[in-house]
DNA sequence: CATTTAATCTACTATTCCGATAGGAATTAA
DNA sequence: TTAATTCCTATCGGAATAGTAGATTAAATG
């Protein structure tokens, strides 16, 4: 299951790529846009910004902005931050790698290989979709 | 994240399946050759077997076994039956749809979209195998 | 029939994660 | 100086995970 941190934090990300201005959004703008708690908003974008995705000005007439245009944020980027490993199991994850304890040969594990295969068709999605995409 | 029922009950259907005689394996068998606590396991295979899967013996020579031949078993319907759907948003989900409560239209929601395409791959991947691919 | 073996059922527990909320501090514009 | 806004830390209830414990039922064997 998607969680709603990303799948908020996806929404948010188009609301403000579709402005395609560089001058700041506030969150409560794009939280009664997009239909999102704007206290749990708040936090899913100070992520964005400090996984440098995101920028902001503070005070009056600030919000938050795209630091990079929306054909280079993929989809990938935005999960990984967001959701964490895009792999169903820490044995295939390509970023986030780690070795299952009770399996003890990884090359003939049933749960591997297909999940190695899952990744690899959802990666291929994920990193060649972009906030461009959805504009 | 692919929880440990489905990983265990993946690995547990596999060690099934390389028996291909219809005679019963023990939970403790299966239990102690894939590393699994016998205890969890026990109910894994239960709900395996709820669902019409695995076939039961009870008492002396009792245990598990598949009901249907390895290549009639899809992962699809393991998943299904384990880890529940396999759409990352309930919207996207052909067995177990749910509308978004905070989404006024579907059809130009990123989110959406762009689980649609993962669904369909993954969906792709885990129909077309099957235990028999595996053994 | 008694015993042993093994699945079945019910219930409980500890830990972690999710989705959110609260309240205040820091910063900027007017 | 004041109002607006991001930034930060902390907390919380509820749900889900990953088990564990113990009693019950059913089948085979002697």
């Amino acid at each position: 299951m998607l969680s709603k941190k990303t799948k908020y934090g996806i929404k948010a990300l188009v609301h403000l790529a579709k402005k395609d201005q560089r001058c700041p959004v506030q969150i409560s703008t794009i939280s009664s846009a997009e239909n999102i708690s704007q206290k749990f908003l708040e936090t899913i974008l100070l992520i964005l910004k400090k996984n440098g995705i995101l920028g902001s000005k503070k005070g009056k007439a600030g919000g938050y902005y795209l630091l990079k245009e929306p054909n280079h944020v993929s989809m990938a980027d935005v999960m990984r931050i967001l959701e964490g490993p895009i792999a169903m199991v820490p044995c295939v994850s390509l970023n986030f790698y780690e070795a299952c304890s009770d399996c003890p040969d990884e090359t003939i594990c049933a749960v591997h290989n297909l999940m190695e295969e899952v990744r690899d068709s959802s990666l291929k999605i994920f990193n060649n979709k972009t906030l461009a995409d959805f504009i």
